[in-house]
DNA sequence: CTGTTAGCGCATTCAC
DNA sequence: GTGAATGCGCTAACAG
């Protein structure tokens, strides 16, 4: 069953039954209606491909991640696929799983395909790779780590205004030694929230210790081990900002099984506000950098590039903000209480031993 | 750039582009080689559209879930996807968000994009629809709620399997009062789950108490109010298995804001293991639904579909096993020791108060 | 073994 | 306003 076929029950052309489909204004409502009625006898969908394949446009963005099974990432997905859905377009996920190889992989699927624009959430790209797909004039949009050239979008996160927010939640506590466990230095977004941090306490005047500032690697495994090079430092933190949240449920696991209660003993921060922090016990208070939002605006990105031809040369940038929300993962330090803090260090002492 | 463009290039016929791209034996060695030196200084990748069309096949999968953010898929995505990529197939994602119209669009979309399968794990779907999908002949694959006809397959998961361990390592840590909190009871999941449950009690000769089954609706927020439910209960369970994980989480909230310890005064257990049932402080003792083998077997079903032209009309049914994992989250029941039964009936009653 | 040719299903000229 | 004809990029007959 294609075109030809409704065509001819409805005695009309194929171009006209193409018209009518496409909404083209000009066509006979009496044509139409009978177009329409065919089609929907029939159950008559048209082909994507033959489509595809004449108009040169796909109807296709590709999404790009690291890995689907990071909590980050769902979220976002699912906010891709709505938009998908609302602008009649479909969704190409691919993940990288941290395999080079795969990303090539990744790319040349995009383009056999025909993608008509690319969301890369991955953190870094190859430029050989961007080169590929800029070549062949595919939107881009990168979070952080977009180059500044036509066709290509960056989204620019403002880390230090949640990190900062956070720093000052956790001084307004009266915490004054606070950790910072980062993810892998690596990257540029945890480089970025390592400076963020710095500069944050910087600001209200906070020594940062070289000893509370820990390499972890955006894993829940790296933030226990990170709690474990915390507590064999001489004076402990009241206080620790991770570097995602991940990290955080880390923390909170390895002090979960020595004892040390959270928000009572240790504070926690984490960063992402991924939909599990709500799930902790306790849920966890961090920074939100608004997974929504963020495809919200990668696809708005991809989209206009289409959409206009004459703008779809010039690179912009776009902002998504971060701001800290409070749950119950912080409260007042310890130390501000000479009995607590007695308190704390026997339970401490007993458990660490 | 086209097939054309290497043709010329190359110095052969499309033909020959075309067969040589595509591994036909029969190619001259020295000519593929040309050909192949061209593609490759060009970067030529073929327009997967133009071949779909001519070729009647996409190699694209279709995969329809609830949602995406449901901490049950994330896994199966990715899995799905590596099979793909292996296979060189596609892979179009569609969540319904359980909303009819929505399933309606998914339908839609997996026929005008011309899937080659498509796999239903949303547990249901309206008879029209499948009658959609299968009039056009496109292979199915279902979980549990697959009915019975040629082109469409089955996984038929085994819940006695592991909630029969389930309940019979609750046993054996003395539990007698084991609460049951559902999900929604009009999913068939659901029920057969509760009866999975039912079945592995009275086997071991343990009465249900109906006080002791609650309907949850696989939230954490059902979790939440079912355990409110049991705790007004006369004489409490001191073991409660869920329906799935999410209200296991939900139970083990709730749970530590009355200041009931888990495992200590309540052993839990959940089913499906996603992975944040590791993440849990404590971890998660649960049923197992291994989501990658889920993966596999619906990729496997598809695929032999559309392999196999004879014996692609012939239902097929797949089993997946349960099993289950023990974690952290259960223990001896706390009712065997009299003591610690006063010393938690001490804290419950001054914690509910 | 290779090249020529005819579609795949559709949108879009261009005459009418 | 409509229809006949052309071609999007590719594969599969067929003839050579």
């Amino acid at each position: 069953m294609d075109i030809r076929e409704i065509a001819r029950r409805a005695k009309v052309s194929t171009a006209t039954v193409s018209r009518t489909i496409n909404r083209v204004p000009t066509v006979d409502p009496l044509l139409a209606k009978r177009v329409w009625r065919v089609v929907n006898e029939l159950g008559y969908y048209p082909n994507r491909q033959a489509r595809a394949l004449v108009s040169g446009r796909s109807r296709i963005f590709g999404l790009i991640v690291s890995e689907i099974t990071n909590p980050f990432f769902p979220e976002i997905v699912q906010s891709f696929e709505d938009l998908a859905v609302q602008h009649n377009y479909e969704l190409l996920l691919t993940s990288t799983v941290h395999d080079p190889k795969r990303m090539e992989m990744s790319v040349r699927r995009m383009i056999e395909r025909r993608v008509d624009g690319v969301a890369i959430l991955t953190f870094g790209m190859e430029d050989s790779l961007i080169g590929d797909l800029r070549f062949r004039k595919v939107p881009l949009v990168f979070v952080d780590v977009g180059p500044r050239m036509p066709g290509v979008s960056n989204i620019r996160v403002q880390y230090q205004e949640g990190i900062r927010e956070a720093v000052q939640h956790l001084a307004a506590l009266r915490h004054t030694r606070i950790a910072f466990v980062s993810g892998p230095l690596a990257l540029r977004s945890a480089v970025a929230r390592k400076a963020a941090f710095e500069q944050s306490m910087q600001e209200i005047g906070l020594k940062v210790a070289r000893e509370l500032i820990i390499e972890g690697d955006h894993t829940m495994k790296g933030g226990m081990r990170a709690l474990l090079e915390l507590l064999s430092v001489r004076e402990r933190p009241t206080a620790v900002l991770c570097s995602n949240d991940m990290t955080a449920i880390g923390v909170m696991r390895e002090a979960f099984d020595y004892g040390i209660r959270v928000p009572e003993d240790l504070s926690l921060v984490g960063f992402d506000d991924i939909r599990m922090a709500q799930f902790m016990i306790p849920p966890l208070t961090t920074v939100q950098m608004s997974q929504t939002e963020l495809a919200n605006l990668a696809f708005q990105a991809l989209l206009n590039h289409v959409e206009s031809d004459s703008l779809s040369l010039k690179h912009k940038e776009y902002i998504l903000h971060t701001t800290l929300v409070v749950r119950k993962s912080t409260a007042i330090a310890a130390s501000s209480s000479a009995e607590e803090k007695a308190a704390k260090a026997r339970r401490l002492v007993s458990r660490t031993a």
